[in-house]
DNA sequence: CTACATGCAAAGGGTTTGCACGACA
DNA sequence: TGTCGTGCAAACCCTTTGCATGTAG
């Protein structure tokens, strides 16, 4: 599995870093431990703005690379569920996704049953299925805790009302 | 259903469009016409590249204004499964997503029961449940079949090899 | 006739790329 | 030490916005 122990899963992307011939960077290395420490997918602004604080130097065109030099290897894998950026997964195991509809925030969730879906007819005339995964809507504790404190993605750009 | 006779289909959002107090213009009949008529799910460009050709003076920030406009009347709705462009839905009922991989085409496909899916309780721990989708990954019969031309969507940019 | 929609063009913002320096192996 | 990675900054592309004109109702 690929959702063990964090350190596990950190040594497990590092070393396929390592396998590809990628050199073990001070700035990878926190990028991915960033990436195994957060619950949550974050895009590589996210990555970035967490990261930096580690790595006051680190610039934001470095995450993008390493972020899609990742993917290319195979190690993590990309989401687009929400509007404006692509948002990154390091655990390429089937797994499910909990969207939340207010902060936009993602988390993953197991189900062997769900895995093993039982697919309709109609889905084989439309072609050769290779997997699927359940996306689930609704909102996350966290902001139904703080259901006083309104949207906070959701907004296509900026409202941009006043001037 | 939503997913009726393509003609109704395209009657109820036209009504819709009407009952916000939004005029029925040309452009936005065409634009409707493609969303109704396209079983792939367009993103703002494709519309515009299929209606301009029936549109000669439409606008490409024509199309994009129109579908967001769409969006927020609820009658259209958007999918964010690829990088890169948003792609817009115009079935508003509970339905899941065959994702080809090669092409990226989207198409609709309905289920009562993986609509009705039972999820496991460890969801319940991420948050209230407003609904869930499935999204089916594989190779649309098209590509099956022109199994000989590759991929064609899938490079973020452009691989960019000789210089 | 009035309010809303359209076109045009420029602004805006996120993402990617070229080049020279710096760091891992 | 050599090769790969990083930073910086400019380039790119998609998307959005302001304004004057055209058009549905």
């Amino acid at each position: 599995m690929a959702a063990a122990a964090p350190q596990d899963h950190l040594d497990q992307l590092a070393a396929a870093v390592r396998a590809a011939g990628g050199k073990l960077t001070h700035q990878r290395l926190e990028i991915l431990r960033e990436l195994v420490g957060n619950p949550d997918h974050p895009d590589a602004e996210a990555v970035f703005r967490s990261v930096v604080r580690r790595v006051p130097t680190i610039s934001l065109d470095t995450v993008y690379r390493t972020l899609w030099r990742l993917v290319d290897l195979g190690v993590i894998s990309t989401l687009g569920p929400r509007r404006d950026s692509i948002r990154f997964d390091p655990n390429t195991a089937p797994h499910h996704h909990f969207v939340c509809e207010r902060c936009g925030s993602i988390r993953d969730f197991h189900s062997p049953r769900l895995t093993n879906l039982p697919l309709p007819p109609e889905v084989a005339t439309l072609g050769t299925v290779t997997g699927a995964q359940v996306e689930v809507r609704g909102v996350c504790t966290t902001c139904a805790r703080a259901s006083a404190a309104p949207r906070r993605r959701q907004p296509r750009r900026a409202p941009k009302e006043s001037s």
